[in-house]
DNA sequence: CGTCAATATCGACAGTCGTCGATGGCTGCG
DNA sequence: CGCAGCCATCGACGACTGTCGATATTGACG
């Protein structure tokens, strides 16, 4: 799976109702999830310090140092956005690259800016 | 200010020096505090039910039931995405109207989607 | 095969969070 | 004035989270 984010939108665009249906606990549940992944300032440092990185990519050994955290810590916040769907990773010998899912923000984004206006 | 990103260049192969700017430790910080509000499936629902209730805004006794929590459960919740900036609470007689900040979702949106981008 | 380096996993600990019931402060109305 | 209803605050408790050091795993290289 991509990520949970596939709201259901139906192709009735047409006609801007009046009220629009509050979001479904199930789709909160699972946008609160991604979010959740978001909502920490190491990991917020780590996605933008892989995206900045030359080739778009980093391994462990490139972040330590820059959040100032361990390696243990900094390995599982890399999993978790892992788990998400905001990072891949890419196991090449010893390193593992960390790169940006293309279009993860971009959904995430999309979900806050029109899912949840009224 | 610009602060001295001194990029420890060492003869690892696996490290390169950032080749743009990250996002600072102080932004971090404040995206973190706005995503940790929202990173919750209670109040991305109450979000949703303020924004599609009918004038865009709504009070507690129109919430409680709709997500199923006690009143002071939801009233903490409500004080916690007005303290984000997010909600607005304007109390008339007994009645407390909660209403979406307008554009407060948008500019979350536009920082998730441009400032990580690298 | 033995060693070294890069990562992941584990166990533990302090701090934070979501939730509740109880309580108190307000406001409007008999 | 006194009562009733709406809401915020308080104190408590279980659950989750971020962090660390220690340890396990894996691949490269003599």
């Amino acid at each position: 799976m991509t990520t949970a984010l596939h709201a259901t939108v139906e192709a009735q665009a047409c006609c801007a109702p009046l009220v629009a249906a509050p979001i479904s606990p199930p789709d909160a549940e699972a946008l609160a999830r991604t979010l959740k992944a978001l909502a920490d300032p190491t990991r917020l440092r780590l996605l933008s310090l892989v995206a900045a990185h030359e080739g778009g990519e980093a391994c462990v050994c490139d972040l330590t140092d820059p959040v100032g955290l361990s390696q243990p810590t900094v390995s599982h916040h890399l999993k978790v956005l892992v788990d998400a769907g905001l990072l891949t990773r890419d196991k090449r010998g010893v390193w593992a690259y960390y790169a940006l899912v293309p279009g993860a923000l971009d959904s995430v984004a999309a979900v806050l800016a029109t899912r949840l206006r009224g």
